[in-house]
RNA sequence: GCGGCUGUGGCGGAAUGGUAGACGCGGCGGAUUCAAAAUCCGCUUCUGGUGACAGAGUGGGGGUUCAAGUCCCUUCAGCCGUACCA
């Protein structure tokens, strides 16, 4: 009997599909298209678990979707542009460009050693001009259709580096590899109008039928729509400086006879005019902005203000006088950065209120509630109702009332009804070197000018020096400065490159045809897209997904395609995780570097005993990691990928465990024991005779091909993997005597075979050659049950008294209700409860259960 | 705060309102072995009982139903997202 020997299989099936071409994808107008899309990585180096896991996932589907008659097409490539090629750069003196294409040699061969059914032949990195020469024609389509503009926007920006950072860069207000205090700066940058798009992309939401409900959500929530008023409260006091009224929104017009101030954000442009004649406000909103930085300390801030002694007229009646405050509550990058307060139904107006003497006055009564009961003190009533105080609207429903509010401030032309977006515009430029170069010339005479397709791309230039500070980009003569297209002039090239979110917005239509030289051409897309199941990490619940939806709308918009929705299906993958341990100085260690010591953990190399901590997220930092490269050495790709899908449902965080690995392990060696069992010369694959427990197991195999196939398409992968464990199991419990069990066994061991090759493809290709067959399963399509073979004969029922199991009987499938009756109430069990009664009641579920009232 | 998700044996997890705990991990017992590993067989929710069996049991409390892990109300805990969003 030969060995497992999962290296050596592996290899060899990896070859033989490679040569066979088994998975290249070819545009078939006749066969029914699937698109399996993995989210693809960043090449930082060395694949993970959770790409090994977000990798198999979409292999299983992919394999099986294969098997089952479409036209798979099933790419994978590279998101390379990123700031750790420029960090490599920086600490290692080593080019990003050759540090990626280094990352990418080693993890394509990693990827390879998992035997995944890519189409290699359509493998990209975003990083050559070949792929970036497109996004900057895009770009320059979204600039002539008026999807593309360029403003001022803050940023922040590190003064030793001389460098812009992002966001998660930023530490404590700092800069995280200078250490010096950031400041915010103000820039001008290009935006991708992704506000167009708004309200279909909010409503297209409700048409992502086979998107997890939490991200829809989260993709609702980003969006943040409101619909309310924007209404214009006129200064009674004199003006200041040129301002002589607030703008204000609100999603409650209705309460708007509810007032009792107005507040304005301390970076409003009314508050800065203030500010500059008064002191006291001068102090304050200095003060706001110190808040403002500090994360923490917003969250329990209290509501304060500052009163600046204008007044303002209430909107519909000017005889009422309102105080204008600043607020810190109020902030100035939503709405328009003012609101009119009305304490007694809004919780924040009403702790404002509060503190500062401010009348509360309700106008909302909540059903139930009698007009002349009702008061606000300390809890704000913010549901609907009905309107009162409020003059005509006395008596309105709130639906009713927000809808007269609008139409008097209409009238009185005071505002306007107004829907805004928490939404902003995507700010895209980045001041990187390691990005795609935004094509546009700074002509200090005509202006910002975009560079002429004729003279596309811009390619980076390779000769950067990343010792000195700042963007290599604005370092480099040569390539920095350059001639106005429109008049000849000296210019500079914009130096700022595009966010690496602009990559990944659209690759998935570059790999439906990866050598167009117009990105990739519209039969293309039209054949292949949307893709029908996308599969990657849920950390890109909005970002990613959302820009790829926006682009997908924009391009369609300039001419590319004819798409909205690029992602018909998506799955996001549950974390991989695994337990933590520490030394006795609470230093984290490797779990290759403890052994088990009965329930005590010891670190190896000294003996010392090591503390098991929390399960949490493989981390770097956490050093509780495990290499899929020494997994895949040691016990074999077709392993790693069966208990990457046996314990846990996918969209879970999983544990990685050395037993749930020795587990899988043992389960494939198990398999590739019974097959080498099998007498290939005699033994047929007919069981048309089979009786007993070999008649049993032919049911049992084709039960496992219906069950497996929905577990599979429902992405229940630990219950398929369950299913093969089922089948393997009743393999081992057949009697060799009974009439057919050889046959039986044979044509259950080759549906076990084909039923375990999407999930651990190579050991299954090998032990379906070794069965006899000169086919390989990658061609194979998918096993067939017959639904009769399926079905049992008899079914084991359970019989309850007054909802209770008290028994259970044998009954043949569909038994008629009067016999399964019958043969309940003879059983002494429930005699014993019916005491020589009759029943109350007899509820007989058909081949389910029997419930006896008694 | 708000929104969402999740709570089931020692553990990961199964259960169209219909026999709770499939399958696996771990554990216990046995076979095999000079011995170990590997492998094979049996048991394994808890309590009581040698046993047949009885009782309890899906975070807690209540409800609907012949029947609830599943539906409804309420409450607690953990995780995730998000935030003075007007």
């Amino acid at each position: 009997m030969s060995q497992y020997n999962a290296p050596q299989i592996e290899k060899k099936w990896q070859q033989k599909w490679d040569e066979a071409g088994c998975f290249t994808a070819r545009i078939d107008p006749d066969k029914p298209k699937y698109y399996v899309l993995e989210m693809f990585p960043y090449p930082s180096g060395r694949i993970h678990m959770g790409h090994v896991r977000n990798y198999t996932l979409g292999d299983v589907v992919a394999r099986y979707r294969r098997a089952k008659g479409f036209n798979v097409l099933h790419p994978m490539g590279w998101d390379a542009f990123g700031l750790p090629a420029e960090n490599a750069a920086m600490e290692r003196g080593i080019h990003p460009g050759k540090w990626t294409v280094e990352n990418i040699a080693a993890m394509r061969a990693q990827l390879k050693s998992m035997g995944l059914s890519y189409d290699w032949a359509r493998e990209f990195a975003t990083c050559t001009p070949d792929y970036y020469q497109h996004e900057q024609k895009m770009f320059l389509a979204f600039l002539k259709a008026g999807l593309a503009y360029r403003k001022e926007s803050w940023v922040n920006w590190d003064p030793v580096e001389n460098t812009v950072l992002a966001n998660e860069q930023v530490v404590d207000g700092c800069g995280w590899r200078s250490g010096a205090p950031v400041e915010r700066r103000r820039l001008a940058q290009w935006f991708l109008k992704i506000t167009d798009f708004a309200d279909d992309l909010l409503a297209a939401i409700d048409r992502l039928d086979r998107w997890p409900d939490r991200v829809r959500l989260m993709q609702h929530n980003w969006i943040g729509k409101s619909d309310g008023a924007r209404v214009r409260f006129t200064l009674e006091t004199a003006p200041v400086g040129d301002i002589d009224a607030i703008e204000v929104f609100t999603t409650r017009p209705d309460t708007l006879f509810g007032a009792s101030f107005v507040a304005i954000a301390a970076n409003h442009p009314l508050a800065a005019a203030v500010g500059a004649t008064n002191k006291d406000a001068a102090a304050f909103i200095a003060d706001c902005a110190k808040l403002g930085t500090s994360e923490a300390a917003v969250e329990t801030a209290e509501k304060k203000g500052f009163d600046t002694g204008l007044v303002v007229a209430h909107p519909l009646d000017p005889s009422l006088k309102l105080p204008v405050h600043i607020a810190n509550f109020v902030l100035m990058e939503y709405g328009t950065g003012a609101i009119f307060g009305c304490p007694a139904h809004d919780q924040r107006d009403l702790d404002f209120a509060n503190a500062y003497g401010l009348p509360v006055r309700p106008v909302v009564l909540p059903d139930g509630e009698d007009a002349s009961g009702f008061t606000v003190t300390d809890t704000a009533y913010t549901g609907p109702g009905t309107l009162f105080n409020s003059r005509d609207w006395d008596g309105l429903d709130s639906d009713a009332g927000k809808q007269a509010a609008i139409a008097a401030i209409s009238a009185a032309g005071a505002g306007t009804g107004e829907t805004t977006y928490r939404l902003r515009d995507w700010g895209v430029s980045r001041q990187r070197y390691w990005g795609c170069p935004i094509p546009v010339i700074h002509c200090p005479a005509c202006g910002p000018v975009p560079v002429p397709e004729s003279d596309l791309p811009v390619t980076l230039p390779d000769d950067v020096d990343f010792s000195a500070s700042g963007n290599p980009l604005a370092n480099h003569a040569s390539w920095k400065h350059t001639t106005c297209p429109t008049c000849g002039g000296a210019a500079e090239r914009e130096q700022d490159t595009f966010d690496t979110f602009f990559e990944s917005s659209w690759y998935f239509l570059r790999f439906a045809d990866p050598s167009s030289d117009n990105g990739f051409s519209a039969d293309a897309a039209a054949y292949w897209l949307p893709v029908d199941q996308y599969i990657g990490g849920v950390e890109h619940a909005v970002l990613h997904l959302l820009y790829s939806r926006f682009f997908t709308r924009a391009l369609s918009k300039v001419g590319y395609l004819d798409l909205d929705e690029p992602f018909a299906g998506l799955m996001t993958q549950g974390m991989v995780c695994h337990q933590t341990f520490q030394d006795d100085k609470g230093g984290w260690l490797f779990p290759s570097d403890v052994t088990k010591d009965g329930d005590k953990w010891t670190v190896t190399a000294t003996g010392k005993p090591a503390k098991a901590g929390r399960i949490e997220k493989m981390s770097k930092s956490k050093r509780n990691v495990v290499d899929p490269e020494i997994i895949i050495e040691t016990y074999g790709a077709d392993t790693a990928r069966l208990f990457m899908l046996s314990d846990s449902p996918p969209e879970r965080d999983m544990e990685w465990t050395e037993s749930g690995v020795e587990g899988a392990s043992r389960f494939l060696k198990r398999v590739w024991r019974m097959a080498q069992d099998v007498d290939v010369a005699t033994a047929s694959r007919d069981t048309a005779a089979c009786a007993g427990s070999a008649h049993d197991l032919v049911r049992i195999a084709h039960k496992a091909i219906v069950n497996l196939s929905a577990d599979i398409e429902n992405f229940r992968f630990n219950r398929a993997v369950a299913q093969l464990h089922m089948l393997a199991n009743a393999i081992g419990e057949v009697k060799p005597h009974d009439t057919g069990a050889a046959a039986a066994k044979r044509f259950a061991i080759e549906t076990l075979t084909r039923l375990l090759s999407p999930l651990s493809p190579h050991i299954a290709e090998e032990i379906w050659a070794l069965l006899g067959h000169d086919t390989m399963l990658a061609d194979m399509e998918w096993p067939v049950a017959d639904p009769d073979l399926a079905r049992d004969d008899e079914i084991e029922i359970g019989i309850q008294v007054n909802g209770k199991l008290r028994d259970t009987i044998t009954l043949p499938l569909d038994c008629a209700e009067e016999d399964a009756r019958n043969k309940a109430l003879a059983s002494p069990a429930v005699g014993r409860y019916l005491d020589g009664n009759a029943p109350k009641k007899v509820i007989v579920v058909k081949n389910r259960i029997i419930n006896v009232v008694v």
